[in-house]
DNA sequence: TCGATGTTTCTACAAACATCGAAATGTCTT
DNA sequence: AAGACATTTCGATGTTTGTAGAAACATCGA
């Protein structure tokens, strides 16, 4: 993962119909979603979508795979993992002790109770 | 934190030059650097710096705070757990088990020898 | 081979964004 | 109060991006 790798992958999460295509995927897991599934269930017309998917893929957050008429999507978990690595890269001049239990994200936790935070 | 505001995160992240500011802002630590520093470091004209701080700041990835003349940033890691929470939320249909050491991001270590990654 | 279904490519346009010089604002020193 | 320093706001310009209809492409069942 590079600086310009990053940037494209965020990017490609910084958009609303996007952020929630991988959202859903996320969610979703391992078994994903096939394309024309995940623009139903977005509301987005099947031209936008596909433009989305392929930028979501482009940046290695989402694979496909083609099964007969279908394509299915999965989130590429290694690219993910990739990305929040360069984020976190050397923090606190690579000192875990100043910031280690601040990034104790709750991966894989339910979202909280209530409001979606 | 919501879509619409991990999309103003993700969005200020999105970007070479912010993201420069706040991988040096992640590796600074507590300690942060004062706005002239990081304009000098990064190597943009100061209006430049101040607008993409502005931005960081709004997506509430970094806080500043006035010392005398100097202006001093830092990152939010609350903002940042916020964010990284959210895109992970109910992560394969909230059963970590099938995916939880996916996201074991080697927070606060030093990057991986070699290259940048 | 034909028609139906699912997905992508093409195209065009409006809206949002990055950039940086100049001017304005805030703060310190004397 | 004046001048120096640090940072922000303003303004203008060129570029990138999201959107969705129409057409093209790929795959399947009959």
């Amino acid at each position: 993962m590079d600086q310009s790798r990053a940037v494209v992958a965020l990017a490609a999460l910084a958009q609303e119909t996007r952020l929630a295509v991988f959202r859903l995927l996320v969610r979703a897991g391992p078994e994903g979603m096939v394309a024309g599934s995940i623009a139903e269930h977005i509301g987005v017309p099947g031209s936008t979508m596909s433009h989305h998917l392929a930028t979501l893929e482009r940046a290695d957050l989402v694979v496909s795979q083609r099964e007969s008429r279908l394509i299915r999507y999965t989130v590429n978990f290694d690219g993910m993992r990739g990305l929040l690595g360069f984020l976190m890269a050397d923090c606190c001049q690579g000192n875990p002790a100043l910031c280690d239990d601040l990034l104790s994200v709750p991966a894989c936790q339910p979202a909280l109770a209530g409001a979606d935070r």
